[in-house]
DNA sequence: AGCACTTAGTGTCAAAATCACACTTTTTTG
DNA sequence: CAAAAAAGTGTGATTTTGACACTAAGTGCT
C-alpha cells in the first residue's frame, strides 16, 4: 500500500436523503446540526463509511440508527467530491436516496435522531455543506424514476386508494395529472390487486382499496420493462 | 480531523469508460496491465484522484494523459465500493464515461498509452478487479442517456450522414432501427443542419451531410426537454 | 449509351397511445 | 330526501408509432 500513502488524509461518507409521503406533500428527513462546521443548520442524515463496511451497508446502517427501519428502498445517485465541499479536510460523499413509508417512522431513542424532523420538499432552502446541492440531485433522481419504474408504492401504506398514487404522483412530480388516464394507465401496467374492499368512515362515496402486485413487479422488472408513466 | 484518523487507510480513484465508434461498432479504450495485480489482463483506465483535485478534473486528466483529448463528454455513473473490490487496500472508485470521437484519436508518448487498445464492447468477456460490472453499468447508462438526449452526436465526426447516425444508434442499443421512421424522428428534432453538401466518391446515390446543431441543442436543454427517440 | 447495382430518401396508411372532457355512481350529512 | 363530495366510467378527436413499398441519384460494367 506504500504508493497510497499521499492519499490517507481523506476519507469518505454516505449521505442519505430520506423521502416520504404523507398523503399530501413529498417530505425528506432532515437532521438539526449540533456542532460545528454549520451548527444549528438542516442537514441530511449521513456518516463517514466504515473500513470492513460496503457503501450500501453503510447507508442502510444510517437509516436504521435514525428510524429503526430495515430492508428500506434504497439507490445510489452520485458522488460528490469537490475539494472545498467539507471545511474539516477532504471527504467526499456517496449519496444515496431511501423510500420509507412515513406511517411506519417512529423517533428512535438514538440521542441524535430527537433532532430529526421531515421538512416538505419544495419548502427547503437552504442545508448545511453541499446537501441542497445533493438533494437536489436526489429529487431529480427520483422525478426520472417515478415515470420509468412503479417504486411510488414504497411510500404508500399496503393499502391505498387510486387516488391517493395519484396525489402521490402529482406531489412528486408537481404537476396535476388528468384522473381518468391516470387510472387507466396505472391498470392497465398491472401493478395493483384489487383487495375487493372499500374505505370506511370517509362522507362521500368509499373508494376501493388496492394492494402493490410485487409479484407481477419483480417478473417484469426481470424481464426488463418499461413502466412509463 | 482527529475524528476521522481510523478511516485514513483508505483511497478512492476515478475509473473511466471510455466509448468510440468506428463506423461499424462501439468500442471502448482498455489497458493491459503491466503490473500485479491482474498482471497481462485488460483493465480501464484509472487513477487514484489527487487530494487537491475534483472528481471531474481527476477523471479528465486520466483521459488526457492518455489520449491527449480535452474538452471531452464526460458524464459521472456510480460508484463502486465493495469492501474486497481491490486486492490492496480499501479503494472506492467513483465511475465515468466519456465519449470521443474515435478520429481524434491518436496514441500518446505516454508509456501506458502504448498499451491501450480500442475493443468491441459487445465482445469483452472479462476484466480485471470489478471493472466488467463497471464497463456494464456505464453502457446500460449510455443505452439509456442516448434514448432520452442527443449525445451520441459527440461521437461522430463533423459531418455525417443519417445512415451514420442510424448506424451508431443501432450499434449502442444492439437493435435495427426502422429506417422511415428514424429519420422522421431525428430530423423533427432539429438537432441536426443540412450542410447543403453530399458525399463524393461512393458507388452509390451520394448522401447528405448533416451537422449537429448545437445551439439549438444547449438551448433545448437548458428548457429541460424530452428527446425520446 | 444503357442497364444493373447500391444506397439515399419519400409517401402513405393502419394501429396504438395520448389527451381532454363530460358524464354516472355511491356514499355521508343536514 | 336533497345536496355535497369524491369515486369511477364512456367516448371521440388528435398525435405518435410502426411497417412497408416505393422513387431517386449516383457508379461501374458492357
Amino acid at each position: 500500500m506504500a504508493e497510497y500513502a499521499d492519499y490517507r488524509s481523506s476519507a469518505f461518507s454516505v449521505d442519505n436523503v430520506i423521502f416520504g409521503f404523507d398523503e399530501a406533500d413529498l417530505k425528506v428527513l432532515l437532521i438539526k446540526r449540533g456542532a460545528q462546521p454549520f451548527h444549528g443548520m438542516w442537514a441530511l442524515p449521513g456518516d463517514l463509511v466504515h473500513s470492513d463496511e460496503d457503501l450500501d451497508v453503510s447507508c442502510a446502517r444510517v437509516l436504521e440508527e435514525l428510524t429503526g427501519l430495515k430492508n428500506v428502498y434504497l439507490e445510489q445517485v452520485a458522488t460528490f467530491g469537490k475539494v472545498g465541499r467539507h471545511p474539516m479536510g477532504r471527504v467526499i460523499t456517496i449519496a444515496y436516496y431511501s423510500l420509507v413509508k412515513i406511517s411506519d417512522y417512529t423517533v428512535t431513542p438514538a440521542s441524535f435522531a430527537q433532532r430529526a424532523k421531515w421538512h416538505s420538499v419544495a419548502k427547503i432552502e437552504d442545508l448545511a455543506f453541499d446537501h441542497k446541492e445533493i438533494l437536489d440531485a436526489c429529487y431529480a433522481k427520483l422525478k426520472r424514476r417515478v415515470r420509468t419504474q412503479p417504486i411510488g408504492f414504497e411510500l404508500l401504506p399496503p393499502r391505498f386508494t387510486l387516488t391517493e398514487i395519484q396525489h402521490l404522483y402529482e406531489a412528486i412530480l408537481e404537476e396535476d395529472i388528468e384522473k381518468r388516464n391516470f387510472r387507466k394507465k396505472i391498470l392497465a401496467m398491472d401493478f395493483v390487486i384489487d383487495s375487493q374492499e372499500s374505505q370506511e368512515g370517509v362522507a362521500h362515496r368509499p373508494a376501493r382499496l388496492y394492494e402493490f402486485n410485487s409479484v407481477h413487479y419483480k417478473q417484469l422488472v426481470a424481464e426488463g420493462f418499461n413502466f412509463k408513466l
